[in-house]
RNA sequence: GGAGAAGUGGCAGAGUGGUCGAUUGCACCGGUCUUGAAAACCGGCGUACCGAGAGGUACCGGGGGUUCGAAUCCCUCCUUCUCCGCCA
């Protein structure tokens, strides 16, 4: 969440970043925080100062009960029962009024980046690249869940039977690039500096919280209620939150990591020609890049991460483009983010692939992770980043269906060490 | 899954109701000494919030409770270790 400091201080820079949002709520919001603010602390200055006087009666009592002045003691007592009540009703009160300001402050998602456009949906998204050429395909062309059962690529029908829709099952050269697709972006990741993790694909609530995920967006996540896990959404949850509660040096920034993990969302109130195929998914693997950043750094540092997308779809070969996304249609925790769309052929779509994003101090705040720098003894929190490079069902549409000819699909070079195949034929 | 033991500052390790936010050692930082280094000695050395400051408050695995007062007592959850069972 923001921190309450970045709203006293700067409140009319927040205002004015949040309204990129349009969501008229905001301003509310922000200033219900900062009267609670006022009352909390009010309450709390003077909590503290009768809890002040309590330890120190506290000790007094102790003296005079070592040196055997029993009645004196009691006299004490008799005058630290009344603050006592006091201060039971103002810790009532602090407990109300903490809870308020937290649920109010839970509710007001990060203030994009002022290079952000205004915008309330997708529409208003900023084209800011495009490269590669559209390719043409002839009438034969076949939509890739056509392409994935002329050539046994992909079992979508086992996969309903032994799971549910939108669980598919990979066979034979489908299962084979699959795989090749995550090592080549594992190792693409590795050589750009990123070090490889494997999480676990369930975590806790802290971490839900930590990453954004909570509170409030729990229907997105798989819920194991007997034990009180959640499925990952995306490898960033369990990777950002191996960072909950650190304190770096300023020597360990950019913290950089990379993992893949098979991904779990519920999609729910998804429906249509978007489910379609591989275009939306239960379960789908995803090779994330994480970086952990000084806040002076993180916008070079989110430039380094698009670069690195970018080179990967132009190896691959497929045309894409890149949106900024504004205000509205950015994720809740995000202040800034691209998106990186490909061009799927046959279905004549540009299918989101990969999603980068700036959380600035959004994130770290929930994770509490702060740095020090050298010779400092203050700490500070740091920005978090993340992207998927890459997330594999859409790019593999896109590369079945824009690759294909009459009588196979041509598997890109960079793949060919990897699977073993230059093509898929029947 | 069953039985037992334990969780204290970066690490080690004291502390079982009253100046304990916490003895001590190591590590670390600064200084003295030294040609330099080591050793020795001196000093510093957790986090967060409130406050202009002095200072105050909170935190000894998490949460709750008893008490004027809790690291210390009680409840509960979590984690780790040992033994048994099961198992890739």
């Amino acid at each position: 969440m923001l921190t309450l400091q970045y709203l006293r201080e700067q409140k009319e820079e927040a205002l004015n970043r949040l309204a990129r949002r349009c969501n008229k709520e905001l301003e509310g919001f922000v200033h219900k925080a900062l009267e609670l603010d006022i009352e909390k602390r009010k309450i709390l200055s003077e909590l503290e100062n009768l809890q002040a006087e309590v330890n120190k009666a506290s000790k007094e009592i102790g003296t005079l009960m070592r040196d055997g002045k029993k009645d004196a003691a009691e006299a004490i007592k008799t005058r630290v029962a009344e603050i006592k009540s006091r201060t039971q009703d103002l810790k009532t009160d602090l407990n109300s009024v903490d809870g308020d300001l937290n649920a109010v402050m839970y509710q007001i998602p990060n203030a994009p980046h002022k290079d952000v456009p205004t915008g309330k949906s997708a529409e208003d998204n900023e084209e800011v690249f495009s490269a590669g050429k559209l390719p043409e395909l002839g009438e034969h062309a076949l939509p890739h869940w056509e392409l994935a059962a002329k050539y046994k690529l992909i079992d979508f029908e086992m996969g309903v039977k032994i799971t549910g829709a939108g669980f598919p099952v990979y066979t034979g050269a489908g299962a084979r690039l699959q795989r090749a697709l995550i090592n080549f972006f594992l190792d693409m990741a590795s050589e750009a500096g990123y070090a490889e993790v494997i999480p676990p694909l369930v975590v806790n609530e802290d971490s839900g919280i930590g990453t954004g995920q909570l509170p409030d967006k729990e229907g997105q996540m798989y819920y194991i209620g007997e034990d009180d896990l959640y499925l990952i959404p995306t490898a960033e949850v369990p990777v950002t939150n191996m960072f909950r509660d650190v304190i770096l040096d300023e020597g360990d920034l950019p913290v950089k990591k990379c993992g893949y993990t098979p991904c779990f969302r519920r999609e729910a109130g998804s429906y249509g020609k978007d489910v379609r195929g591989l275009n939306r998914l239960h379960q789908f693997d995803k090779v994330e890049i994480v970086q952990i950043a000084q806040p002076e750094e993180s916008y070079k540092v989110l430039g380094e991460m698009v670069d690195h997308v970018k080179t990967l779809l132009e190896k691959l070969g497929l045309p894409y483009r890149i949106l900024r996304l504004c205000g509205g249609d950015m994720g809740f925790a995000a202040a800034t983010t691209y998106d990186f769309e490909v061009y799927s052929a046959a279905q004549d779509k540009w299918l989101e692939v990969s999603s980068v994003s700036n959380f600035e101090a959004f994130q770290s705040n929930r994770l509490k992770c702060r740095y020090r720098k050298a010779g400092e003894k203050k700490t500070e929190l740091v920005h978090t980043l993340n992207g998927s490079a890459l997330a594999l069902p859409r790019i593999l549409a896109a590369l079945l269906e824009n690759n294909q000819d009459e009588s196979g699909i041509a598997v890109p070079e960079v793949l060919v060490s990897y699977t073993g195949f230059e093509r898929i034929e029947g």
